[in-house]
DNA sequence: TCTGGGGTCCTAGGACCC
DNA sequence: TCTGGGGTCCTAGGACCC
């Protein structure tokens, strides 16, 4: 059996847990540059507001109701979140945290008859250690216990647990199971099947094995088989490493210069090298693209990209944004107004299995070394607190975060105060 | 004025090998 | 008129996830 544990609405949820004021009122959390709404609170979704829209549509109706609205503050969810994690790897043997907000649970070996009793309690224990709810499903595919969460959440949301155990169990749930909910079908799929007359899952659970993979591929037929109830997944208790990291941000204001864009470029580079070095891995290859705004169809618009590779792969900031702005000055061009950059690594290898250049004449060690003190010193004071001058110090590019709520656990100038 | 930022996997087709 | 049979690797594009 696999338990999946959601929070509900959980950056929403985040921003009321120090914050009693937006208890039991809508609230909305925008996303990164407070563009889009990116989650809701259950008040929030009985307005209407809908998920992924651009805010400044509906500014007079989060005016008139009285929304609470937030910039994304990652710090607090990040933090959060790991409160949650670290209280539910207490409840199982195996635990996969398989986003920011979501976990299964393996529940091998428990007894059926003591698995609601046990939800139970993981729910009751995580809202009272971290102040955030959260909801189950347990069914025994990952895929069967995605759609029980989902149930969870829509039909049980009191008791905020779904648990299919038996075949009666799954076949009357998966019967009114729309199939663009199933974890697996997005939107094309989801209209595709829909003309074939396939909407519920129930009905794609009975499809033939050849039908299904010619059209949805093998991943698709998978997700079938789980359906079925026939595992196809397990549990990943160790995220493997990445193969490409990205770091890619919109600029608050439009930029045109290139002073301000190779300084945002350069930061981007630094993220990405010190992601690299997190996971120990090294790069082989850096790409580095531009854009300007695509809903502004009165501008010239420009969207180039260009992708070079290091002689040896690295992880070393300064190589990295080095090469990042040596692409950024073949794609650059006047007279565009930019809105976004980014920087991606990818020929991603472990750092201990890097193909050496006979030539190179960089001294490895001292390298290391230096990049070993700069995440030593950031780490204790704070990131890019040493950089790379190329990354400037003004930010004319930074985001807007106009509605950031404080990081009350990460920050000691933000701690609560509390008047006795 | 204002429209996010990360990722993964699969398939088809072309280039190339013997 | 007829033109083999077996592979690998890479890339672009399309699907999906949070």
């Amino acid at each position: 059996m696999f338990a999946l544990v959601d929070c509900n609405n959980f950056y929403a949820s985040c921003e009321r847990v120090f914050n009693p004021k937006v208890k039991n009122k809508p609230v909305v959390v925008l996303s990164n540059n407070d563009g889009c709404i990116i989650a809701r609170s259950a008040e929030a979704k009985k307005l209407g507001i809908e998920m992924g829209g651009p805010a400044f549509k509906i500014e007079p109706l989060l005016q008139k109701h009285g929304v609470a609205v937030f910039s994304s503050n990652y710090a607090l969810y990040g933090d959060l979140s790991e409160r949650v994690m670290t209280t539910l790897a207490e409840f199982a043997p195996a635990i996969e945290v398989y986003s920011i907000d979501e976990a299964f649970l393996g529940l091998h070996g428990m007894r059926l008859d003591a698995i609601p009793d046990y939800a139970a309690e993981v729910r009751q224990r995580v809202v009272q250690w971290t102040g955030i709810p959260v909801s189950l499903g347990i069914a025994h595919t990952k895929t069967l216990a995605k759609a029980a969460n989902r149930i969870a959440k829509k039909k049980f949301s009191d008791k905020g647990i779904c648990f299919l155990d038996n075949e009666t169990a799954v076949s009357a749930a998966l019967s009114d199971f729309d199939i663009s909910d199933i974890w697996g079908i997005g939107r094309r799929y989801s209209v595709f099947l829909k003309a074939k007359g396939v909407k519920t899952a129930l009905q794609l659970r009975n499809i033939d094995d050849s039908w299904i993979q010619r059209h949805l591929s093998i991943v698709g037929l998978k997700m079938v088989h789980e359906l079925r109830g026939i595992p196809c997944y397990t549990l990943e208790e160790r995220p493997p490493a990445k193969q490409n990291i990205c770091n890619a941000r919109s600029f608050g204001h439009a930029q045109g210069e290139f002073e301000p864009i190779s300084e945002a470029v350069a930061t981007f580079a630094a993220a990405c090298a010190a992601k690299l070095r997190k996971q120990t891995s090294s790069a082989n290859i850096v790409s580095v693209f531009l854009e300007t705004n695509r809903f502004k169809e009165d501008e010239a618009q420009y969207f180039p990209y260009k992708t070079l590779t290091f002689p040896e792969a690295t992880n070393a900031t300064n190589e990295i944004i080095k090469m990042a702005l040596d692409g950024l000055k073949m794609i650059y061009r006047k007279n565009y107004r930019y809105k976004k950059a980014g920087v991606m690594v990818g020929g991603i290898v472990p750092a201990s299995e890097v193909q050496m250049d006979l030539f190179s004449k960089t001294d490895h060690s001292k390298q290391k070394a230096l990049m070993e003190a700069m995440d030593k010193v950031n780490a204790v004071l704070g990131r890019d607190k040493v950089r790379i001058a190329s990354q400037g110090f003004d930010r004319e590019w930074r985001l807007r975060q106009e509605r950031l709520s404080p990081c009350y656990t990460t920050r000691w100038d933000d701690l609560l105060t509390i008047r006795l």
